[in-house]
DNA sequence: TAGGCGTGGTC
DNA sequence: TGACCAAGCCT
């Protein structure tokens, strides 16, 4: 099965998002940079129905890049409650603070200038430009790296990591115009969050279905090396999240308290550690921490 | 580059 | 019911 014919790719894929695209509060062109970036932090690794109420309370508070750095991290911390992974709650301040320094408080247009922010690796940085300033850029993402696999390869999923080869199908696969481009990138990976899903894609409402090099191949299983897991029960991240759960329920959290939630003696004083050491925690007094004030 | 890093929902 | 998964980044 050869890969289909990118025109017709574009014209099926656009034509159904212009249907079913949901409608985000960080999308539309009432959406502020700022907006779609904070978005994208929260959304690195966490599903949209949690981001979505975090992400209001987020920009009620700080409308603006300059608000969060005026700021504390450990303001940021609380406010980015049960998201997980609170570092990046940390990047996304001090990303602040760096668009406050080098960008005079506006989220900068620049591809490189994204990059060069904390937190914002090659899809954050596609993506914002993309979607903020609708320029033109490969983003490439899990969603599209599920379709692209999918429809133009004809495997049940993309590799462990993204390959040159890859990158190269979804360049050649970019719409020459800007904004058809921009709206290509989005389309695509709303494809794939909504249709062309990593479990039980719907294939009988795909609008790509039969252009599809998977499925015209019978939906071969996925034969590459075993996906990556995540160990959790009893593991530092268990702990870790343990620890800052109740570091964002008070102002501070006593040694007693945090011995109660993790008996176990060595592993918690290497979390405790780990986690003044990232700054997502301060040792107040002996015996007793907190967010960073 | 492989592994660490939260949290909760789904089947 | 316990894997698997969710708009990745950093070291």
């Amino acid at each position: 099965m050869d890969a289909p014919d990118p025109r017709a790719l574009h014209d099926a894929v656009l034509d159904w998002y212009d249907v079913h695209a949901r409608e985000l509060p960080w999308r539309g062109g009432s959406a502020t940079p700022w907006s779609v970036m904070v978005s994208e932090f929260m959304l690195q690794q966490t599903p949209v129905a949690r981001v979505l109420p975090v992400h209001a309370a987020w920009l009620e508070r700080w409308p603006t890049p300059a608000g969060l750095a005026a700021d504390s991290t450990g303001e940021a911390v609380r406010m980015w409650g049960r998201l997980g992974y609170p570092r990046r709650a940390l990047r996304l301040h001090a990303a602040a603070v760096a668009i406050v320094d080098r960008h005079d408080g506006a989220v900068p247009p620049s591809y490189d200038d994204l990059l060069a922010l904390p937190g914002v690796g090659d899809y954050t940085a596609s993506a914002i430009a993309s979607f903020a300033f609708g320029q033109r850029h490969v983003v490439l993402d899990t969603n599209v790296r599920r379709v692209l696999a999918r429809t133009v390869t004809g495997t049940e999923f993309p590799a462990p990591a993204v390959t040159r080869a890859e990158r190269d199908v979804a360049t050649g696969l970019l719409p020459d115009d800007e904004a058809t481009a921009a709206t290509w990138a989005v389309a695509t990976m709303e494809l794939g969050a909504l249709v062309c899903t990593a479990r039980q894609p719907s294939c009988g409402s795909c609008p790509v279905a039969d252009l599809c090099a998977w499925h015209a191949a019978g939906f071969p299983a996925y034969e590459g090396p075993p996906r990556r897991g995540q160990a959790w029960a009893g593991t530092d991240r268990q702990c870790r999240g343990r620890i800052m759960a109740l570091a964002r329920e008070a102002d501070s959290v006593s040694s007693a308290r945090v011995e109660a939630a993790w008996p176990a003696t060595e592993q918690r004083e290497r979390c405790l550690a780990g986690l003044v050491a990232d700054g997502l925690l301060t040792q107040i007094t002996p015996g007793r921490w907190a967010l960073p004030r």
